[in-house]
DNA sequence: TGTAAGTCAATAAC
DNA sequence: GTTATTGACTTACA
């Protein structure tokens, strides 16, 4: 019973996706003053209208999963077809920053690896995607807040008028207010290519340092500690991310049959990962699929040694390595036996083979001949997308979050119109995926084997 | 208390 | 001017 009204509004919904947030911008002059989008932010319901009108929530944990790779595929197509920015879109329709948009479309998560709200902005973009006027109404907007723009310079050229920035916030945070609010802005710390190069080597060698190393670190590059922690914190986010997108497009290529390329056409996600990134999130986990395990530790050794692969490309860069004293290879040494030692829970879920097994190179094998070497490396890549692949594969419908009511039918799925989450479930036959399952599982195999055997500092389970 | 997830916002890159 | 990157922060959770 309440499904089918649901749906019904839900359909209304379809039908204005986003009714509130344009009036909210055309009731009052785009005048983005009250930031429309921090507002929407954090009573997050979308707008609706009024009524029956399901919350944006609502809307989430009852959406059938959705490709969120090939949501945000169609939307990059269609906001660079009609040449409409990321930050009005992110900001009208999603109520996110220019940053978050272009984080989202260029990485997005599986569905079933997003939380609710993570899974907000997708479903957000399904029902804008939608209705082919939302297009043509965000252009509108587009071109009021041009006019919106020109009439402020005029007023503010010819009419050398106090009313000034009061209002459009824009450009005004920085420029308009010198030095206003004494600094009360903190600084944003860059860090140094160097800096940036010891901690990544400090997290080959161990992805989740004890406080003990994250001060020792901190210290060593002259850094704050909550920086060290911060850059952790985001480092392992990001290159968790950088597998999810590997797991997409592995899957996408498995079953679409690299007819679409997506990596192609979105052109950086994988590329520029996979080669440039030298800070590249993956670029240092790339290297070393088991990681600072296997190849590194064997080395005994300096990290120096470890960080060949991946900081090859990294390498060529900083001319002054040798001013990349900071991290003597063995920094996180030290304390290393307290670490390993201590009483951590166990990482991510997703197991060893994520949290500790950075990003796989695929073309690793190639540098060393060592067996184990190789055959790690094939390993680590192997888990890595296996591991999401037996990971989805493994969550058939628990894919859908728990609370995600037994999967609504059809009439849902028309709602969000989604082909591809069928699609996305057909790939879970796909042999390509049962191969990497079951690699994945000699693999996890053998890292047990290992693990009940040596190195029981490097592999954790 | 530590971690993950999600985001903001400054700024670098194009 | 737009997009990408990334350090910092907030929130939720175990």
């Amino acid at each position: 019973m309440s499904s089918s009204e649901s749906v019904k509004s839900l359909t209304e919904l379809v039908q204005q996706p986003c009714p509130a947030i344009e009036t909210s911008k055309e009731g009052k002059p785009p005048e983005p003053s009250d930031p429309p989008t921090s507002d929407s932010q954090p009573t997050t319901p979308l707008p609706l209208s009024g009524h029956s009108a399901l919350s944006i929530q609502e809307l989430v944990a009852m959406s059938p999963e959705l490709d969120t790779y090939g949501i945000t595929k169609r939307v990059k197509e269609v906001l660079t077809d009609n040449n409409l920015g990321q930050r009005l879109f992110g900001e009208t329709i999603l109520g996110l920053t220019q940053g978050s948009v272009s984080d989202l479309l260029a990485r997005p998560k599986p569905w079933h690896k997003l939380s609710l709200k993570g899974r907000e902005p997708f479903v957000r973009m399904q029902l804008w995607l939608n209705d082919p006027n939302n297009v043509e109404k965000l252009m509108d907007m587009k071109r009021m807040e041009k006019k919106a723009y020109m009439k402020r310079r005029h007023s503010s050229v010819s009419d050398s008028q106090p009313c000034e920035p009061p209002s459009v916030g824009i450009d005004y945070s920085q420029g308009a207010s010198p030095q206003p609010q004494h600094q009360l802005k903190k600084p944003r710390v860059v860090l140094a290519p160097e800096e940036k190069e010891a901690l990544k080597r400090a997290y080959q060698q161990k992805p989740y340092p004890s406080p003990k190393t994250i001060e020792e670190l901190a210290t060593q590059l002259n850094l704050k500690t909550s920086t060290v922690i911060n850059w952790f914190h985001n480092y392992r986010s990001r290159i968790r991310r950088e597998l999810f997108i590997e797991e997409i497009q592995a899957g996408s290529q498995g079953q679409t049959g690299a007819s679409d390329s997506p990596s192609a056409r979105s052109g950086r996600a994988a590329p520029s990962s996979e080669g440039d990134s030298c800070d590249g999130v993956e670029a240092a986990d790339a290297e070393e699929p088991c990681g600072p395990t296997a190849a590194t530790k064997s080395q005994g050794g300096p990290a120096e040694v470890a960080a060949a692969p991946a900081e090859r490309v990294e390498a060529a860069r900083p001319a002054d390595k040798a001013k990349a004293q900071p991290l003597p290879s063995g920094t996180p040494g030290p304390d290393d036996a307290e670490d390993s030692g201590r009483p951590r829970p166990p990482p991510p879920p997703e197991g060893p083979a994520e949290g500790r097994v950075p990003v796989p190179n695929p073309a690793a094998p190639a540098a060393g001949e060592d067996a184990t070497t190789s055959a790690a490396a094939a390993e680590g890549h192997g888990a890595a997308q296996a591991g999401a692949a037996e990971r989805s594969s493994a969550l058939p419908s628990t894919s859908a979050p728990a609370h995600a009511p037994a999967r609504r039918p059809s009439s849902l799925q028309s709602l969000f119109g989604l082909p591809e989450a069928a699609g996305a479930r057909d790939s879970r036959d796909n042999p390509v995926r049962k191969k990497k399952a079951a690699n994945l599982n000699s693999i996890i195999h053998r890292l047990e084997k290992a693990a009940s055997r040596e190195e029981p500092i490097e592999w954790e389970f």
